[in-house]
DNA sequence: GACAAAACAGGACAACCGGTCTGTTTTATA
DNA sequence: TATAAAACAGACCGGTTGTCCTGTTTTGTC
């Protein structure tokens, strides 16, 4: 065999460099892919390792368990998810109705172009780690909590401009973020988006419809054959 | 050690009774319930085999696989759970509004009681294997389908009786699924089952307060400190 | 009762996974 | 430049998992 000269071949000794905060990026960029893809179980170390061209003891010295990873890719990925998707967006619309209407088109859109659905990162953690690991579960939780509380805020805020008098802030936050992650667990399973807009449109309350066509959407399956 | 000695003494060779049907259903339920408190990964096959009191040799001779033992849950299992506490619920309710109300209900009021929340078997399935095998996703999708035409077929029904005229079917069907999938993924990850009354408060309108106490509910944390 | 097929038992195995361990290189500090 | 700590490399190992395989027992059928 020629592999030992091949190897033995490799060159003069290569010039690293370290740089351990871009390699740590690095790594949870990879393992939320990984994560959103197949999931926490399903995701092995050693193939984030390949994908990342990271070496184990590389991983080790930033992470020291695959436990320690998926805690940080829930604290720093996932709720910085759910504050660039839901919470900003809510925070800086004209109110909060008005902010989820928003963001459930801008989702629904971006998952039409995008051609498949991978889910909700938070849900999609939640339903897999929940009941594994009491961490897990408070940290997922906490990413809810303040989901839920940044849109109640954004009602009540609305109230003290005397609006959405009639609306309870806990509630209306409960359910808009329940429509979308069912609406999300749903469109996951069928691969079409199109039950977003379904469920915006009853969350809307079908009394006023907000645009006079009222014909009835085709549903547009979105897998393509190949996998994605 | 005497372990040679006891397995020699392991008396006579017991008498064994063939019961393909009793044991499929058993290997069945306890596969459901695996999957149901650990999701698939985390279930080993060996493990639900002890569980069951099953030989390997009997489990590969009714399911040849993981994944035709997981078919076998969901088409068998899941859908029949979705029927018994959903649909049939539903059909048999005076109205599609009135059946989901008593479904979100009567699930909350067990989630209270049983002091924990494993979440919705179709969903934390869905979550976890949409993505992982088509074989699986379709099965997941064809549940969540016949779950939201049963409903959409109540509203048309009611809407025959002359009421929701201004109900779309399958808006209404949509949403009442997603919002009781998502509560039950945030109650899942809070452990606390009240999120799901908050949901179908805010469903119902809040303009019409069926009670009148408007007192906030108190969060009832639900998870005791040992493990369930 | 003969016999074939179904039902079941249980060991074996290769692949894989997460964690550990030892050793080398880079970098900060003085 | 000396030196200690941080950063990184890569092999290794115990345990687990899903599946396969051979053999035995039960059951239906003639």
């Amino acid at each position: 065999m020629s592999a030992e000269i091949v190897l033995a071949a490799k060159g003069p000794p290569r010039k690293r460099t370290n740089d351990p905060e871009g390699l740590r990026n690095k790594v949870l960029d990879v393992a939320e892919a990984s994560f959103q893809a197949r999931g926490y179980h399903a995701s092995a170390l050693g193939e984030m390792m390949a994908t990342a061209g990271v070496s184990g003891g590389a991983l080790h010295h930033h992470f020291s368990t695959k436990k320690a990873l998926t805690l940080a890719v829930i604290e720093e990925r996932v709720a910085g998810a759910v504050e660039d998707t839901w919470i900003a967006p809510v925070q800086g619309a004209n109110s909060a109705r008005e902010g989820v209407r928003a963001v459930f088109e801008a989702v629904a859109a971006e998952l039409e172009q995008q051609g498949f659905v991978r889910g909700c990162p938070l849900n999609n953690l939640a339903h897999e780690l929940s009941l594994a690991d009491p961490d897990f579960r408070l940290a997922l939780a906490g990413i809810f909590a303040g989901w839920r509380q940044a849109i109640a805020d954004k009602v009540r805020a609305d109230q003290q401009a005397g609006r959405e008098q009639g609306t309870d802030p806990e509630r209306f936050a409960a359910l808009a973020i329940a429509a979308y992650s069912g609406a999300m667990s749903m469109a996951k399973a069928a691969q079409d988006a199109s039950v977003l807009r379904d469920c915006l449109a009853e969350l809307e309350g079908s009394s006023t419809p907000p645009f006079p066509s009222r014909a009835k959407r085709r549903s547009r399956i979105l897998l393509r054959p190949g996998k994605p």
